[in-house]
DNA sequence: CGCTCGAAGTTGACTGTGTCAACATTCCCT
DNA sequence: AGGGAATGTTGACACAGTCAACTTCGAGCG
């Protein structure tokens, strides 16, 4: 199928489009981004890709098919961005899970309706497994790192899936409510966003409760900056 | 307005409807837990409402209004159930956290349209103050818990604010990510969900660094339970 | 007590959307 | 060259949000 596609993409008819398919998560892409979650429409994107309202059911069996394709794209991107920050710190693992967390904040802030498409209603994981699994990969290099860490003795032993999943919670949480504009508007205005993704990973990593006086816990790193002070 | 609804809400007669708003509200409430967001219309409220089509334009100026309304709603239960969590634990502050932690998470497993309605896209903060207020209201007993949790030692010092904003992070995510179905279902088969908010509170109390053994960070109750193991 | 005015509800209509059936066009294989 | 099969198009239906014009009721005023 895509082979095809690929194969007649050059030789484009006034009738035939060539990839429309691409074409129409590339238009319901851009819809999401410049109108919202509610402006992206299944006639909407056929306009955008030239094409006449019928022509996407060719391509997809229903408007949440094509929703899933954008959603799947977007977990692509995410992992990649996520995976680029983990590069970037190769040698620290404490230094790579934050730079992760701040790649997810980033990603959410940059596109925010992608975002929220992504991880809401409109598309339900088990219809689209193909959507599952790009989810899935992007949340694993997490656990990679996690493992990394634990190695290195920077993160404390335990199952590494159950500790990334904490993390995924708090960085997941902290990017949702981003998107949906709950976080208070005096801890925003005091903090960016990027150092709010800074202090929840700390405080996971450090914990909320009392620890006493320990070395090593954390590399070179002024201890009280970036907290919120509204 | 809501004093003239009193007042004639018991002299119903057919033609007018006595309480209509509330009515409304919770028609389009049903609608939500039955059919999902998706489901939730107008003119099916006003069905549920026994009125017609056009009738709900009185009380809400748009159909966003209507769902303000019943997202406002959700956090006013939301915020009672937090509170109640947190008296059934009036001693101990850390306990209190996990119970309402599980609250929360209850509470999105129970109604999860409901809570996407309440953190979603369909309303905006800044449209509906009231809307923001309920959800601010919910979101402080946090943070007046983690404070009494520092008088009695038990959490860091910090400031509170900020310190509950990473809670919040972390149960905001758990109960998105329970919601939209993107646990991993190997592990929500091996650990219930209210095992996982109990997991993730603790992570986030004592965090993910190794620490050195220290008496006294936390009650007595075994170390090693309820950790994620798909 | 009767009357009028405004709030609350109704009817009918318009546009735009998802979706389908029937039809048209073009590509590719034999 | 020719016939499927894939791909697009047209026209239509039901239903959603929304508005304008109309109707009905309740309450306050003379």
């Amino acid at each position: 199928m895509s082979r095809r596609a690929a194969a007649t993409a050059r030789r484009r008819t006034a009738y035939h489009h060539g990839d429309l398919r691409a074409a129409l998560v590339t238009a319901a892409t851009a819809l999401l981004d410049t109108e919202g979650p509610l402006g992206v429409t299944l006639r909407g994107a056929a306009r955008g890709a030239g094409v006449s309202q019928a022509a996407p059911y060719r391509h997809f069996s229903d408007k949440s098919a094509l929703l899933a394709a954008v959603a799947e794209d977007g977990f692509r991107r995410l992992r990649h961005a996520i995976a680029r920050a983990a590069r970037t710190h190769a040698r620290d693992p404490v230094a790579a899970l934050r730079a992760m967390a701040i790649a997810v904040v980033r990603f959410a802030a940059a596109h925010p309706s992608h975002y929220r498409l992504m991880s809401g209603p409109a598309v339900r994981g088990r219809d689209h497994p193909a959507l599952r699994d790009a989810a899935v990969g992007a949340w694993e290099l997490l656990a990679g790192a996690i493992e990394r860490g634990q190695r290195a003795g920077r993160i404390r032993p335990g199952d590494p899936v159950a500790l990334s999943f904490a993390l995924w919670c708090s960085i997941h949480g902290l990017a949702v409510l981003a998107v949906d504009e709950q976080i208070p508007a005096n801890v925003l205005k005091v903090v960016p966003l990027e150092q709010l993704a800074e202090h929840a990973t700390r405080c996971l990593l450090e914990g909320l409760a009392p620890r006493p006086p320990s070395r090593a816990a954390r590399p070179a790193r002024p201890a009280s900056r970036a907290t919120a002070r509204p």
